[in-house]
DNA sequence: GCATCATGCCTAGAGAAACTAGGTAATAAG
DNA sequence: CTTATTACCTAGTTTCTCTAGGCATGATGC
């Protein structure tokens, strides 16, 4: 059984993922880090998680992606496409709907 | 990928069934329904992935068991623990971090 | 000069969990 | 007498996170 650590996280970065890209472009490390910053260390997804990520969405023509070389580092810049952005709406409704049920679910007194 | 339906899951189930249980004891193919109904139909898990669950508190000291038969129908009564409480007020403290730090980061106007 | 660390990309394999798709059996309904 | 409902179960697939690496360049320390 699960270790109640790394629960519930199901979909999490890919959300994130989108949400962050949304509001600019960038590559993959950067995120990394961006998404550890804007969760304040709560979540910290590694390189591990996060690119194959971005790969599986840029397959499914949710992000593009530009190639650049910065201190002869080569780095990818992703940005959302408007599929991307579909796909973050859906699956954002999709987790409030979500959330909005558990939190009825758990704070009833008594079961309905 | 996902088909952006059945995301955001992991953990869902073991969470529900621990908070309904701890209203009250029931068998399995009751609280298949019960989750279903309490939830307004927004989640509906199979029996094929309930039982499981059950099987699994129950192995880790969460759930005890009682065995009674009704009209030829042999039910499996399940109930929480200590060890049980426990675990749900854990999951739920987890859940709640979590749900609020993505709250904190989807709702933000921009990046922070 | 040389080692170590940070930056930046990547993937393979393991592990965990939900899900599908069954199977068994008894009672109730048509 | 056939089908639906109740009630249990599990094996195998899928999907995804996570660990644990590998490769390469540039900067830092000694």
């Amino acid at each position: 059984m699960p270790t109640t650590t790394s629960q519930f996280l199901n979909g999490v970065p890919e959300l994130l993922v989108l949400r962050l890209l949304r509001d600019k472009e960038m590559y993959g490390y950067e995120l990394v880090e961006a998404i550890r910053a804007a969760s304040n260390d709560n979540l910290s997804f590694a390189e591990g998680v996060i690119y194959p990520v971005l790969h599986a969405l840029e397959r499914d023509g949710a992000l593009s992606t530009r190639r650049q070389t910065v201190n002869g580092r080569s780095r990818v810049y992703y940005s959302v496409t408007p599929t991307g952005k579909d796909r973050f709406d859906s699956l954002l409704a999709h987790w409030q709907r979500l959330q909005g049920t558990i939190a009825a679910i758990v704070e009833t007194p008594r079961h309905a």
